[in-house]
DNA sequence: GATGAATGAGCCTTCATTCAT
DNA sequence: AATGAATGAAGGCTCATTCAT
């Protein structure tokens, strides 16, 4: 019987993670030490090793809520429109990167910026790391179906061309929600007002 | 009078880069250390010092060869095409990604998947390093810039509707290219063949 | 709430200054590495840079103690007598190096030796570190201070000549205290004994 | 035969040394490298180890004139006077230091600041090399004894009171020299006008 | 004789992780 | 459960010295 509840458990572990997201999105994965997120975290240096095996495994749980954050609202449009257009879900996906704070797994606000910040630095991750690799790819594939079935539930009913490619206008919704993510975070394109009517624009035009 | 000439001495750096480059591609800037880096140039450790200061130089020039590498196709053809549409410089920017390998400034080979490979790293480093923010961020601003003039003649002449935002457009066509560049090279989404055609048809639906 | 109370926390720096202070004595500052210093305090690597920031900070607090211990016995003579004549406070000065031990600020018996070694080493790292020539600096003045004016008392009471310099009469007593220092310790003439009374002798001839 | 004459081999190493001493003086012992020495000397990096066998040697040559410079006067004096009263000697030994520049071996002009600071360092090393000991020892002892003796003449003559120890009033007249050379490097005290009369009316009270 | 590129051992320092309390 | 001191393996970097040219 564990010495402590499962709900305080998890929600240790949840204000560890954003302590650690906090950490992370200042100075990075690799400059951030552990007991710079403990301390953080209001804890001392061994404690967040109750809650983690590693910090490798905090990068994995950040990296698996960025994925999920930043994904999920164009899954949901996708799986909810009977046959949304490419531009209608690219402006859904670009509306999260336009917001201020989201809601993570906890029911926690973060700021959007936070987040992203880290899931600029989860993409390094990807390369290095099988595990992060693995739930990235397969989030990225969940995500991707879902968006290449509602188009070609679109192409079925005649609101999109049968000749375009569902599934790379699948990966084009995605590749402008990860490029106009990486110019908010990283280029220093931040203003983001409008983004999401905007880019809707000029698909359409 | 140096023993070396400065054409050896250019050389040198650029083997010391491409090594460096190998191992960034393979393991992750942070995950590499300095006499691995040596190593597979085939040097003793402190030999890379003669020609770079730090690591942080090294990344540096990685840094930069990558963005420039990644930019130039698209800014070439903005520049030198009276009135693209977003379509073609969309394409023009993701032909690059579809390659093999491409030449550096050094005129070396370099393998195009390693490129891109340290190009995703170089986007967590924007994040920590000013001075990689700021040559990414000047990078950027040209490449956009260029594109954007580019889509305002087309106005002009009305090859695009005057009611798009040119800007927009801009980041939208950078957005893709970077959006797609991850999808290849951490996304697993690395069956490029054909992209450029492929999304040059989704924009043009 | 720490592990370790600031008594113990005190005593492990004082260890460590110790056994610094044994490393430094055998074999310098620059020829002692960290991991010597650690190992002469029974501990690992990584365990001095809980206690101190660097090596330099380590100096800076031998240095530091051996000022205070080499002038202190004069300084309090100066202080404590109406009007001591120069040949006095010689002797008070020497006194000091004809000793065997002396005992530090943690109340630890320290080889005089030991000290005197270090003390030398002191003098080098004046010139190059700002930090130690400043407390070197104040130090010194403060002592030379406190000599003058016991001799200018002196000279109000006419135990000593008018026409002499005090300053010039501090500088000198200094002056032997360090010129028979440094015979002790790195000239060979380490037979103290009997040197504050000789000198003493001397000045009275 | 040598390839180069004796004498121009003896230039070049009077060069190397009066670079040496330039770095020494200005960054201390361990911190100038050798390369830093030979660009100061004008050379390759590679040059000096021709001239010297180690830099441990050039820090030999170094340590062995400035004993030379700063011993010679007294030793000078006291072999060339009848019955030199402690003042006398003390006021002799004190000149060198109050000088702007002194020549050395090779009949270059030093400035005497840049000696005494090397000669600061010097003593650093008499603890730590054996070689640099052993050379310090054998000057001290000589002008220890020419001083001694000549003393011991002016005792016999009776200008020297026969109850104060020769020996002890020797080491008396060093330790004044070494002492105030210090303050004059070391602790700030570099009004060195008029030093040596001052501390001979001192003495003379 | 000279050059200066290269070597490689060694140094200071950091930090993920453990474990006695 | 929690603490935080301690561990010890690296890592980045320097530099005395060598040696091919």
């Amino acid at each position: 019987m564990p010495r402590i509840s499962p709900e305080r458990r998890a929600a240790k572990r949840g204000d560890i993670i954003a302590a650690a997201r906090r950490c992370f999105s200042r100075d990075g994965f690799h400059q951030t030490s552990m007991p710079e997120i403990a301390a953080e975290a209001g804890l001392s240096a061994g404690a967040p090793y109750r809650y983690f095996a590693s910090k490798e495994e905090i990068i994995l749980a950040i990296a698996s809520d960025a994925f999920r954050l930043v994904f999920e609202p164009v899954q949901r449009l996708a799986e909810a429109t009977d046959a949304p257009t490419v531009a209608d879900l690219v402006a859904a996906a670009l509306r999260t990167i336009e917001q201020d704070t989201v809601t993570d797994a906890a029911g926690r606000m973060v700021p959007v910026e936070e987040l992203l910040r880290c899931a600029v630095q989860t993409w390094s991750e990807i390369l290095r790391s099988e595990e992060v690799r693995d739930g990235a790819v397969k989030g990225f594939e969940g995500v991707h179906r879902s968006i290449a079935e509602a188009l070609r539930r679109g192409q079925a009913v005649g609101s999109m061309p049968a000749t375009v490619d569902a599934d790379l206008a699948a990966r084009t919704v995605m590749g402008l929600l990860h490029g106009m993510l990486l110019q908010r975070v990283a280029f220093g394109a931040a203003d983001a007002a409008g983004l999401a009517d905007g880019v809707q624009a000029v698909l359409r035009q």
